[in-house]
DNA sequence: TTGAAAGCGTTACCAC
DNA sequence: GTGGTAACGCTTTCAA
């Protein structure tokens, strides 16, 4: 070791690459940008597992655009030679799956809509987790209820989808017994979606009794900016979101927990146990976001005055 | 190509690797968590640029602290080879850049106090923006002036602390024509440094006119939480940030804009410069960020009722 | 226990 | 131009 540091001998991982057939490199495919909340967070948490392994990650980005797809699959193979694929947060077609196994790699997917085709995944269950958080309001004896969620991507189906189905299930589950009026309000997506579903809930006849988001991103928005409009939460209306992402704890914003940096590493856990050979006791793990009560929500009194 | 497509031939970049002498990897070293605004989009910015030429980014995160400096300076250079190093916002000790620069491999700064011993560096001018910003508060007439901040590290010195410096120098340099009386309050590292920074600004005898914040993710908590206390902006004071990062526009606060991104990818295109064995023109830039104005700002009126 | 040799898949060079 | 060969630096195997 000495005479190493003597003559400033580096270890080179290109021939133990080469020698041992690892690349110890591994691929991350994500829909739109790492800068999302939920993105650098699997990102780093893949990453926390698979560094000190020795593994580094090779980022795809875009990889729900069109263009950006095909031009993937049909290169990638090709170009970049790695030991394991992750997909997060987007379905992929039946025959783009093909393309990816033929790499003989595992491929791990990160609340991918699907499981078929992966080695292993692990997920958010979406679902019951926004029919938990409606449920949330309907107990709280809300009439009104919106959903507010940005529309889904003309073909590809991403996880975040299954939340407006959970909300559908708890609204239709709670009309056998009560009366409520729920709708759902689908902006269409891009940058400016926050603004888009303030205009929707303004143009609504009557004034919602609840709000259910389909993201934090779109409820801290709604939150400040119906403050401006004079309706406040939670004497006005009730307000839940969904991820529990970056200021949601200091809008004191009522949402569902989940924890896309721990998704990261366990996936990453199990990648580590494919590659080393090891059967996985349990390929396909579903996790359930958690409600977290904060300052948001209130019990609809329809005999008490405005104020809570 | 239709061979190869039949024989799922990929071509093996570890091959490539060892008999080039080139990884195809570089190293990304930061302070903290890649979580974070800043950082992410650093990563981003330099990600768009390599990731097409065909590198891959291995990250190394939490170097500013003590026990994973000592163990990466020791480490790294025998473990990891790469093509080039990135440091993202924090000084490094001239030993530890004698340890980098035996690597023989370029290093470049990004935000770093210090550009002596990198071979290119890309920073945002702190002093002067926050000069500015301060300038910017006087200049509307304030008088009353704190400057809220987290305390730097013990000894390591990172880019942010010069914010301070221009707030300072702001604030003496007006002090020869008028009277304005301004603080620092400078509060403990750590999660809830906002609260913190609310309790001290909470604190002071007289409530401040204006305030100047180290960045945005001090000041957008503080605009929310001095709301609650009954503290509007700007009817009752005035706020303004640095940064622009997520939020900021939402909540209407005026602030210094940088963009990370682009000076990841600026840093990146260095890097493949050098790495081709070009000259660059300027190795050393600097970048001033720009005065966004939007709705915490206003003109001190001491005559005008509370309202604006 | 220690040492030598073969081979991983490229690239680069040289001879034809 | 075209084809053959050596070498990058490691790991593994086999022999001493």
């Amino acid at each position: 070791m000495s005479a190493a540091a003597k003559l400033d001998f580096n270890i080179s991982r290109s021939a133990t690459a080469l020698k041992s057939g690892q690349t110890f490199r591994v691929a991350l495919l994500m829909n739109q940008e790492i800068t999302s909340w939920f993105n650098v967070e699997v990102f780093a948490g893949v990453n926390s597992v698979l560094h000190k392994e020795g593994y580094d990650i090779s980022l795809f980005q875009h990889i729900d655009d069109a263009r950006t797809r095909t031009q993937f699959f049909r290169d990638m193979p090709v170009l970049r030679n790695v030991d394991a694929v992750f997909v997060a947060s987007f379905a992929i077609e039946p025959e783009e799956v093909e393309q990816l196994r033929r790499t003989r790699v595992p491929i791990i997917g990160i609340n991918t809509p699907n499981i078929e085709a992966f080695d292993a995944t692990i997920s958010i269950d979406d679902e019951k987790g926004m029919y938990r958080a409606t449920q949330h309001m309907i107990n709280l004896g809300h009439k009104r209820i919106v959903y507010t969620c940005s529309a889904a991507e003309e073909s590809l189906e991403s996880s975040i989808d299954a939340r407006g189905r959970g909300f559908i299930r708890a609204c239709e589950a709670a009309q056998q017994t009560r009366d409520i009026d729920w709708k759902v309000l689908s902006v269409p997506r891009g940058h400016d979606f926050a603004d888009a579903a303030l205009a929707a809930v303004l143009s609504e006849e009557t004034f919602p009794d609840a709000i259910c988001c389909q993201m934090d991103m779109m409820a801290i928005p709604l939150v400040l900016k119906l403050q401006r409009h004079g309706y406040r939460t939670p004497r006005d209306y009730s307000i839940i979101g969904f991820d529990d992402s970056s200021y949601a704890d200091t809008i004191d914003l009522t949402t569902m927990r989940q924890d896309p940096f721990a998704m990261g590493a366990a996936a990453a856990r199990k990648c580590l146990q494919l590659l080393a050979g090891e059967e996985l006791q349990e390929p396909h793990s579903k996790i359930e976001p958690k409600l977290i009560l904060r300052g948001t929500d209130a019990r609809l009194d329809p005999d008490a005055p405005l104020e809570r």
